[in-house]
RNA sequence: GCCUAAGUGGCGGAAUAGGUAGACGCACAGGACUUAAAAUCCUGCGGGUGUUAAAGCCCGUGCCGGUUCAAGUCCGGCCUUAGGCACCA
């Protein structure tokens, strides 16, 4: 049994006072890996999730560092935002105090657990030399005219008082309090990220990830591509009015429009009111509709509303058709025109709407038609042939597809589009606990940045930081913070008064650990340079629609403004599962039944708890929380310190030779790809053989030792002291000997007719013809008949058909 | 509705590329040591059949089919669970 409070505490203390993780900019040697664990939440303890997340990517670094890696492994804290401020006022304390404590926490905590970060390069979010970077990059991309700020329609949470992005309403629900979100028309700043879409894409091609996240991914940015078409808008006279384009990924179907619908909060409506003959109805209609939440439109997907727009009728352009326009919340305002061309023979929703309202309803492609619409994935799957649609009838619909859109264009009506559901980002909170924006809204000269020699602008401090009723920011409360001068023209001004989100700070700060105490830039370029992409970021899935797509967008665009030195972020991302608690769903700080790492460390040692938490189940995985297995890895570490006692031999052994090398190639493997359950796995086995053997040599401790290191720091790093007399992380990773990873003799599986009946103990060359004089004469009887046919894959199997 | 992943013993889970299914661990059972317990060590552990004991045989990776000498793994069609998207034209 060994003592493991006195072991660890002692090493941690040693680690820390040794500064033994420590990166290096430009080494001159050591080539640089750079490994990254996301962003803590300034919000409470660590919990289990973290002991998941943070454990294989340690031992990545540590195994790294072995290798001859000069490998940088930084940890910081997401202090600004929601999760801290709601986390504060919940307390009582002040966001200030209260980060400040938490981070306390949190480093003390990472050092229980033995995790081997970079303690000089620890940053904050709410650290002012930290976000005066932070409003730096906003003001570039105000420069760029990346950032606007506009009227607009936006999700807003009531119970957080806040505007929300669509990455933080996800479901139709605030991110932080999982409330309805409402649809509401504020001001709002706006970063464009949609212009961003196809290098988003690029950067998602480019990173190593499963399929599955980078189709999460795809799937948000939405790319579709389709045409947009003129129709004409005339008066009840057939004079023509204006036009309105509308955007469709079904060109085939054109023939088929029986109406066209607009969204309710198109400017159209203002613009042409006066030629519209039912206006009343159409405004009680718009504001019937504003103010539904996300999730009540969802749930009424079913029951579609609308209106119709009296005295206004669009012109199908190919067959000069007159068909009327209606309103209908099912279409978006911001997603391609905000207006659709509807063809309810072949779409499920304008059919619905055209039962509803009584709408004819025209058939464009054969098929089946009675009880719902046929839509395109079943007919362009089978390619039907077009019906009523003038020359194009009897054409399937694939060609038709092409023929109508070279129509279109040629006639200079149409054009080919691409559309995105990802939309530019709302970026402003009306929170206190934020970055402020370094903004100044002057009277005279408008919107104006202020001058990056006079950031930060530093968050005034107040005790009134509740968010308010009306909406308002509580920094708007503070005028001789807010009433300042024009730095333009002198004169009076007025400051931005909402803050910026909390994924503001998280969208560059893997840039920033690279150069973390730097006055005169966020970074500089040639340690940047030095560092390069991110080798392996690890982290929860839950961000991967949200921060990683705006480190994406972030990445980019410093990019293109020259001040880094490349476009992707990150060159793999793998993502944590979770821990689960007993009713099944995810143990966090705040779910109640929620086992602390920390209660683990103190019962059974860190090293304990780092691999039991493994041991549980492979990284990606969702795996359930439980103590039971427990103390099978007790038993297990207590039998490696027991390894002491039966040193027999220096050298490698010859019993061993085979044994050693596959548990180095083994682990070598494993912790790259982060298995660390197999990993361990490899261990127990290895510790069997040699507890029948019941001898190890002293090298072979050795090489144990160090390949364990990266799992279990502490135990191994004390018994390297004892042993060797030296500190473990000063020594190198071992390679396997290629020579030694197979056996010259293999038990070779012998299936008959391809069942598996016997194995045989062979030289794994042998040939068939020997092989199988072998089989007979080990098993006389096996082979029950005459032989038809044999397959034999060397070193594999051997499979013999009979009759 | 759409997209993605997953379904393996009593349990957590293994199984590079189709090639001995159940590694490793827990739990359980039997034994050793002990006055006793804990700890430790040894043995067994998918189901069925069989035997003094073995050997052997049959069935088994959600369900139904298929490809193959050979399928947990590949293909087609279902079922279930989890996660994500959600009127995106």
């Amino acid at each position: 049994m060994y003592n493991f409070k006195k072991i660890e505490k002692k090493w941690q203390d040693k680690w820390y006072k040794e500064k033994s993780f420590q990166a290096i900019d430009f080494h001159s040697t050591k080539p640089k890996y750079y490994i990254l664990y996301e962003f803590y939440n300034i919000s409470g303890n660590l919990h289990m999730g973290h002991l998941k997340g943070t454990v294989p990517a340690d031992a990545l670094a540590r195994m790294k560092r072995l290798q001859g890696y000069n490998v940088l492994f930084p940890i910081g804290g997401d202090s600004f935002g929601l999760p801290a401020e709601n986390a504060a006022i919940k307390s009582g304390i002040n966001p200030e105090d209260f980060v400040e404590e938490g981070m306390k926490k949190v480093i003390t905590q990472s050092k229980q657990i033995g995790l081997s970060f970079d303690w000089d390069r620890v940053i904050v979010t709410s650290d002012p030399n930290y976000y005066k970077w932070t409003q730096w990059i906003f003001l570039q991309f105000l420069k760029a005219g990346k950032a606007y700020k506009q009227k607009g329609v936006v999700n807003y949470c009531p119970n957080c008082k806040t505007v929300l992005s669509n990455e933080d309403s996800q479901g139709g629900v605030c991110d932080r309090c999982h409330g309805k979100v409402v649809q509401e028309e504020r001001m709002v700043w706006f970063l464009k990220m949609k212009d961003y879409s196809d290098k988003l894409l690029d950067n998602i091609d480019k990173i190593d990830m499963s399929e599955n996240l980078k189709d999460l991914q795809r799937n948000w940015i939405g790319k579709s591509e389709g045409m947009q078409v003129t129709f004409d808008i005339v008066n009840t006279d057939n004079q023509k009015i204006t036009s309105v384009s509308i955007f469709t990924t079904c060109i085939e179907t054109i023939y088929g429009v029986t109406f066209l619908v607009m969204a309710p909060e198109h400017h159209f409506l203002k613009e042409y009111k006066d030629e519209i003959l039912n206006m009343p109805e159409i405004s009680k209609y718009q504001k019937e509709t504003a103010y539904r939440s996300n999730l009540d439109r969802m749930a009424n997907q079913k029951d579609k509303t609308g209106c119709i727009i009296k005295g206004l009728y669009a012109i199908n352009p190919l067959n000069n058709k007159k068909v009327p326009i209606y309103l209908a919340d099912f279409v978006l305002p911001n997603y391609g025109t905000g207006v659709i061309m509807a063809v309810p023979a072949h779409d499920k929703r304008d059919y619905e709407f055209a039962k509803k309202y009584d709408i004819p309803i025209i058939q464009v492609i054969e098929g089946d038609i009675k009880t719902e619409a046929l839509e395109k994935d079943k007919y362009l799957k089978t390619n039907n042939k077009l019906i009523n649609s003038e020359e194009f009838s009897g054409i399937p619909v694939r060609k038709a597809k092409q023929m109508i859109s070279e129509k279109l264009i040629k006639l200079g009506i149409a054009q080919k589009q691409i559309n995105y559901k990802m939309q530019d980002w709302s970026f402003n909170r009306q929170r206190y606990w934020g970055e402020p924006f370094p903004v100044v809204f002057c009277d005279k000269c408008g919107i104006v940045g202020v001058p990056e020699q006079e950031l930060p602008v530093i968050l005034p401090k107040t005790n009134d930081y509740m968010p308010s009723k009306n909406g308002d920011s509580p920094l708007s409360k503070i005028s001789e913070w807010v009433n300042c001068k024009c730095p333009k023209c002198g004169g009076p001004a007025k400051r931005e008064t909402d803050t910026m989100p909390n994924w503001a700070g998280s969208s560059w700060y893997w840039l920033r650990y690279t150069d973390p105490n730097n006055k005169n830039a966020f970074a500089d370029y040639e340690k940047l340079k030095y560092w390069g992409s991110v080798d392996c970021y690890t982290g929860g899935i839950e961000h991967i629609t949200r921060h990683v797509l705006y480190a994406f967008f972030w990445q980019n665009f410093l990019y293109e403004i020259g001040v880094v030195p490349n476009k992707d972020p990150f060159i793999k991302k793998m993502g944590s599962g979770l821990i689960l608690d007993d009713t099944g769903k995810k143990m966090s700080k705040s779910s109640a039944n929620g086992v602390s790492p920390l209660e683990v460390i103190d019962k059974y040692g860190a090293d304990v708890a780092r691999l039991h938490v493994h041991f549980l189940g492979g990284y990606e995985d969702n795996t359930p929380w439980t103590y039971d297995g427990i103390n099978g890895i007790t038993a297990f570490l207590n039998k490696v310190w027991d390894l002491q006692n039966i040193i027999k031999g220096e050298k490698i052994s010859q019993e061993h030779l085979f044994e050693i090398n596959n548990l180095i190639k083994k682990v070598t493997d494993d912790i790259e790809n982060l298995k660390l359950n197999t990993c361990i796995s490899a261990f127990m086995s290895f510790l069997k053989k040699i507890k029948k053997d019941q001898f190890i040599t002293k090298e072979e401790l050795r090489i144990f030792l160090i390949l364990l290191n990266p799992l279990a720091p502490h135990i191994t790093s004390e018994m390297y002291e004892i042993l060797f007399n030296k500190n473990i992380v000063n020594e190198k990773w071992i390679e396997p000997d290629e020579k030694y990873l197979t056996k010259e003799e293999i038990t070779l599986p012998i299936q008959i007719n391809g069942k598996m009946r016997k194995t045989i103990l062979v030289n794994k060359e042998i040939s068939e013809e020997k092989l199988l004089e072998s089989i007979k004469l080990q098993y006389p009887n096996l082979i029950p008949s005459q032989i038809v046919k044999i397959i034999y894959k060397k070193g594999k199997i051997i499979n013999i058909i009979c009759k």
